[in-house]
DNA sequence: TAGATTTACATGTATATACATTAAATACAA
DNA sequence: TTGTATTTAATGTATATACATGTAAATCTA
């Protein structure tokens, strides 16, 4: 186990509040690098699979785009900019909401579930990998982060 | 408490494993917009407020740019634009190594100092107010993550 | 209902990230 | 020593992020 203090390098932090803000840094950045990697073989970026994940599980209902902005990993990111290069990647349909003519409805489309398919146990696989914990001390991060967030 | 899964609205997860390298994601996006947004006031980014806090931390002995690198949050980050900017800002100054003219020695300035002294505070009271947890909890997540990255 | 406000999405733009390539200096090996 | 490999930092480039602005449609309000 590599202590964050050795991984980056520094003596000591002002106090564990302080250290555990660099450490979910440092440790997001670590799991967005082995991320990247899993994903750059199939042209997708780890944020799109969620958002195409997202649309599997409406299950043929359609989702505007302010929802899926909503679900996203990093609230900061551009949903609309995403579902365009979905789209042009043949994985999800856009159409014009019926009821409301500002909203857009996305669907996944075939080949967008394929791919999810494809990847999913990858994925699933390299995040197992991922995390060295045992399943109890996992459960005991889910609920401090659910914590921490307040 | 807003459990990951109301957040996101994501009904239920494979298993723990995924679901808390999506908490990881999800917990530091969270994280970093708020960390820009105290950040922005002073026209710095959080990873430049990093490495000025290393070089502070190496107390007048220059540091090379891969040797930042190492040490930075983000691996991925580009040191040496990054230190071009801190430069422009008059943070840094940058120098030929002597012993091989590869490399450039880094040194933190009297103003690098000046803004690091004025933000630190901020900094470290922001990180409480963000981190809703007892000193217990705090390190056991500190711990977790350490463990969590193998 | 006319005009103002709000909402939903798209677009513009500056910067950051991810990753490949280049250029120069050094180390190494025949 | 000379050519090759490696190291260090800078640069190029495509995409992503962060945030502001624009545009059209819907809603509210007087």
């Amino acid at each position: 186990m590599v202590k964050i203090e050795e991984a980056i390098q520094q003596k000591e932090f002002k106090d564990p509040y302080n250290k555990v803000v660099v450490n979910l840094l440092y440790t997001n950045s670590f799991l967005v690098t082995s991320q990247n990697a899993l994903f750059k073989p199939y042209g997708i970026s780890p944020e799109q699979y969620n958002v195409l994940r997202i649309l599997r599980g409406q299950n043929g209902v359609p989702t505007t785009v302010s929802s899926i902005q909503e679900r996203m990993l990093n609230k900061m990111s551009n949903a609309s900019r995403l579902i365009e290069k979905l789209k042009l990647k043949g994985f999800v349909k856009r159409s014009e909401c019926p009821n409301d003519r500002r909203q857009v409805d996305v669907l996944i489309t075939e080949k967008g579930l394929k791919i999810l398919t494809e990847l999913q146990l990858k994925v699933e696989k390299g995040n197992k990998m991922f995390v060295h914990l045992n399943i109890d001390e996992v459960n005991q991060l889910n609920d401090l982060l659910d914590k921490l967030r307040g």
